[in-house]
Order: structure tokens, then sequence, then C-alpha cells
DNA sequence: GCTTTTACATACAACCTTGTATGGATGGCG
DNA sequence: CGCCATCCATACAAGGTTGTATGTAAAAGC
């Protein structure tokens, strides 16, 4: 076969990690061989082999392309006014999230990560959420403790508690849309619950 | 080797059962074979493929012995007077749905189900968790109504949203725990959270 | 324009797993 | 006490997957 000038095979390698997502989702990521994603890209093994070591490593490729750390979601809103009211920073936050994960791509690579995939060589896909739900946790956390020090949570609520309950709640969503994402919108019920949540859990408007 | 009794082979059919929870749970579902289940449980596949037709089968089995539906905690508890308190119902079921899983037993299964496991043979482990989501969320939602028509539940909440609330809480909590139980009590926490959350659901005591 | 490197396809060896077939010794039962 | 079904070990065939080694034709670089 001829060989591809260097675009080209910037593309085919974007078409494998796309072959990976859907057959990954499809058939988990411990049943689909590499044989299986490269004729899903009308590819064979031998362009597997060149662009990545391994399956492993063709999995967190994958990964890369859908990084989303509760802290940039904050950063890339880019309201300098939200320092001082926290819970709506929580509040957009997680609402640019719902809208990025309604794409495609998001969602399949976080279902995949979620519950489509278990350990495998070097990769531990439980690490990974570990990662992302304490990173995202203590942002809640950080958050609602400032609120409270600005008299915006409701009294007697402990700012670490809300942050938990806020952090677990949204987790659930997150899971429970994953698992199948045609049972509802999940930028709809997330609004829904987030904002009923933040509702019970701000302070009621003095005077 | 010598025929053991009906005795003796119901319990190395449970050493298989229990010698595949704690292999699946430390390597993943995908990743180990039935002979190395065998071997830690000292017996041979010959054994397994005696007691059960295959992985999938084993694998269900398995799952059998935790069933642990949420109408069948409050119905354990056997208080009649939770009739009128519906959300003292959810409280106590939970308390117990979480005193369960701290026994290895329960915790393990669950984690390999939630975390240990793909699609595999006839096994859908996403089509098992939205049957235990679906049962605890259709629970929920009817206790949350009872309580919204005995004015117990804060005015203004929809007893719908207040049931997936709790549910979305309660599931987002369970998938952390299970992720790394060593992290927090699930009692502990657990208790902690749900009661924040029932306390800014429940309607302000009257008078 | 020639060489080198790139971007794959193809071929091959090794391993692991599964399912089944077979064997064998004993417990249960008449 | 003799027979049969049970409970399990062992052996065997078949297939699927991985990693690597090799081939190759064109793009890149000089």
């Amino acid at each position: 076969m001829a060989r591809r000038t260097k675009a080209e095979a910037a593309a085919t390698r974007e078409a494998l990690l796309d072959a990976a997502e859907e057959v990954f989702l499809e058939k988990g990521v411990a049943r689909t061989s590499l044989e299986q994603i490269a004729r899903h890209a009308d590819m064979t093994r031998g362009a597997i082999y060149w662009h990545f070591r391994n399956k492993a490593d063709l999995f967190q490729a994958m990964l890369q392309r859908v990084r989303m750390p509760f802290q940039e979601l904050v950063e890339e809103i880019g309201d300098p006014s939200l320092a001082e009211r926290p819970l709506e920073a929580i509040r957009l936050a997680c609402l640019k999230g719902f809208e990025r994960l309604e794409q495609p791509r998001y969602r399949r690579v976080h279902a995949i990560l979620i519950h489509h995939c278990e350990v495998f060589g070097e990769i531990d896909p439980l690490a990974m959420q570990n990662e992302m739900a304490e990173e995202a946790c203590g942002a809640l956390i950080d958050y609602c403790g400032c609120a409270a020090r600005l008299g915006q949570l409701r009294p007697g609520l402990d700012p670490g508690v809300a942050g938990e309950l806020l952090q677990a709640m949204l987790g659930g969503l997150f899971h429970d849309w994953l698992r199948n994402h045609e049972q509802f919108s999940i930028l709809e019920r997330g609004t829904l619950l987030l904002d009923t949540q933040l509702t019970l859990m701000r302070a009621a408007p003095s005077g």
C-alpha cells in the first residue's frame, strides 16, 4: 500500500480513535480486539500498532480527547463576578458540563470509562474516576465554603456536607444518564435537579 | 478423586462462588479465567463446569446471593407506623441498606457489578443496574409523593423531583463508596448526607 | 533525482481460554 | 450388597488475540 501524507496519517489516527469509541461502547473494552477496531476504520492492525503501542495506549489517547475538569469549566465561563456568587459559579459550570456531555464524543467516551471497561494492562479506570471525582468534589466544597463565608448558604448547613451532597447528586445523575442516555436529557433533568437542590441549600434572601 | 457427599458438594459450590467474588474484584471479570477461580478455591475447572454452565451462569449465581431491593428493605423493618411517616421509611430503609453493604459479601459483589465487569456472554450488567435503579427510584418517588400528600414535604418541592434527587444522591454515594470503600464509611457519611438532605426537603414543623 | 524514512499491510509464532469428552471413585439407595 | 448417578479431575481439540517481524510503495528531505 502507498504511504499517506502527514495529514492523511493524522486523519487515520483520528479515525482509529473514532472507531475505538464506537466499538468499545458497543461491545465493551475487554471484548473488542484491535482487529475489530482496525476493520471498523477500514484499516488493519498494522495501522494501530504504528500509531499506538498497544490497547492501553490507544485507550489513553481516546480519553485525552475529552478531558473536562470542573475548574476549567468555571474558568471558561470567564465571569469575574462569579467570585461573589459561588453557588452561581457551580450552577453555570454544571450547565456547561451538561451541554458538553450531550456531544456524542464526550458522552461516548465517558460512558466507556464509567460503564464499559475494567482494569487492563496498565490502565486502572477506577483510579481515573477517583481523580475526576476528587477534583470535582474538592472544587464543590471550596465553592460551598466560599458561599458560607458570604452568607449565601442556608444557616446550619455545613459547607463540606453541602459540597459532598452536590458531588453525590451530580455523580449519581451522571452515572444514571451514561447508563442509557435515551431515557432522559441530562441537560433538562440536570438543570431541574441542580436548581432544585441549590434552592434548598441557598440562604433565604435577607430582607 | 473420591466423590463428595451432598453437603460437601454444596460447600464446594459456595467456595467456588466465594473464590469468584475475590478474584473478580481483584482482577476484573473479563480478565479472570475459570481456571484462576478454580485454583483459588483449590479445585479444577471440572468442578466449575459441574456446578455451573459457564462463566455467565456462575456470575448470575454470585449475584443471586446479594439481591437487596429497596422495597424489601422497607418491609423488613416491619413498622406499620411508617405508612404515616414516609420520609422516615426512606431513612430507615437506607440505613438498613448501608449496614448491609458493609458486609464484605454485599460490598464485593456490588462493587463487581458496578465497577468490575462489562457485558459478556448473555450478561448485561447495565441492564441489571437499570433495574436496580428504577426499582429504587420508583419507590423513592412513591414515598415522596406520599409525604407530599401528608404535608410532610417542603411546600413547592415537587415529589417527583424530590425522589429523583434522593435517588441521584444515593446512587452517587453508592458508586463513590464502591470505588474505594476504604476512603470513608458508607454508614457514617450516608447517614450524614441523607439526614442533611431529608432535613432540607422536610416541611418546616407547623405550629 | 536519489535516498531515507514514513505509514501502513501481511505473515508468523506463541499463548491463553473455552468447551467437551473421558475417566474414576464413591455416596446414596433399593 | 450391588448398581447407578453423582462429583470432580484430567486430557484434548479448537479458536481467538497479541506482539513482532517483514515487506513495500510513496512521501519527505536534501
